[in-house]
DNA sequence: TCTTTGGGCTGATCCATATCAGTCGCAGCG
DNA sequence: CGCTGCGACTGATATGGATCAGCCCAAAGA
């Protein structure tokens, strides 16, 4: 079996033991599918599963009275669903598969008896969990403070880096399911806006976004553009040795 | 001595007994002063200590490039501040206090050794950084898809609905150190515009902010206007009993 | 007392982005 | 085969909020 994402990632944080690795498979119980489109967790719901996905996209997002929404964050291989919902006992937001995905289920007691008894992988979550906070932090200062052009080209920066972490990127670019429609909702534009910025960003030479594919075309000057700091997302290598 | 602010908030959500109250009364160990203005930690410092807020405010903000800066949140009496860079490892923003601040240092070790003695904390404590991670989701939505009338009517309303958690504010109003600049950078407006939004929620008879004080004129008319949803600030109880 | 300074306030103008109103191309389907 | 629907794309026009330039008032300092 290949290496699981949520290992890959982890293990950019804190080198684990094979005896740590097999832990963390033990979490994986029941295996689930679900298809595109229809909404995994409601705003509101006070049910609570929470889930680490294996394949596909989804997104958070909340819905504002006049129809609006605002996508929060995507998900990608290797990231949890719905963590924060079980702590706060309800959903604050909403959970939408992208494309049709697979996951599999977690139970919080598991997850707690597994950081009992192993802490290193207790603060390898802790830190993926910190992270998420980080970029959604990021997400923030970017809507606040970024105009169209730099926002779209911090977020696909972004979402190379995080792809890379699990395998799914690189530096020349990634396989990207998202519509401009999607991307409007998560970047706070409208949907006519997304397409012209991305006309720019690739007329300027920086990132081309065509056809699922996103292909960066020249990194360094994107970076530079989008005032990219990625600090956050990976460490320089792993930080507690094995 | 009144009781502590952080104790009142976590006491919001877990019912606390005496024993509890006291351990967590052991974590406040050295107790310390800042003057307002005067940054506390560093964007980029990788120096670790965290905080409790015990009296004044504080703000988290991340600077551009550009000099520009947006203010992620404000931390009121109760609040920790720079938790997240302890697990982070880095601090991926800066603190600064709005007015002269009194806090106690949290030794993470302490907090660590605190939470495998009693669970119940540690789901407290996990409890109000999932909240705190809430209400950062809550702005950014605000900051995406609110205008700035309903965002500045829910900004305020979140506040006073925090401050209420710890004895500090009702549903009349609050004392409120801000000035229209830090509003400004919270909430990605220019100060002028804060002006001008202001004085439009007073003429609507909506709230008053004036002379460093919050006046809700209309309570329910101004959480109908910026569609305030307050579930996961406060509970409707404590969730679990003593 | 006069001056300085910082925060609040206002009108005029400008620009980034939304909104409207479409076209085009393609995939699925009766 | 010709609909139907969705996503990408475009030009014209509208608008929210920024920016500029400046005033007023109160508190602090000299």
């Amino acid at each position: 079996m290949p290496n699981k994402p949520l290992a890959l990632k982890l293990g950019a944080f804190v080198a684990l033991s094979e005896a740590e690795l097999s832990i963390l498979e033990g979490l994986h119980k029941r295996r689930r599918t679900f298809v595109a489109g229809r909404d995994l967790v409601h705003q509101g719901q006070t049910d609570h599963a929470a889930y680490i996905l294996e394949s596909g996209w989804a997104c958070s997002y909340k819905l504002l009275h006049d129809g609006q929404r605002q996508i929060v964050d995507f998900q990608i291989p290797g990231d949890f669903l719905g963590l924060r919902s079980v702590v706060l006992h309800i959903s604050d937001h909403s959970i939408e598969p992208v494309t049709d995905i697979e996951v599999t289920e977690v139970h919080v007691s598991d997850l707690l008896e597994v950081f009992s008894q192993t802490p290193r992988l207790a603060t390898a979550v802790l830190w993926a969990a910190s992270r998420d906070e980080a970029m959604v932090v990021e997400h923030l200062v970017g809507i606040g403070r970024r105009d169209a052009a730099e926002r779209m080209a911090h977020f696909l920066l972004e979402l190379g880096a995080r792809l890379s972490l699990v395998g799914l990127g690189s530096r020349t670019g990634y396989a990207c399911p998202l519509t401009q429609y999607l991307l409007a909702d998560a970047l706070g534009l409208s949907a006519v806006h997304v397409n012209r910025v991305l006309r720019q960003l690739r007329e300027q030479g920086l990132v081309t976004f065509r056809d699922g594919f996103v292909t960066f075309d020249d990194y360094d000057r994107l970076v530079e553009f989008a005032d990219f700091e990625m600090t956050y997302l990976d460490q320089v290598g792993p930080l507690l040795a094995k």
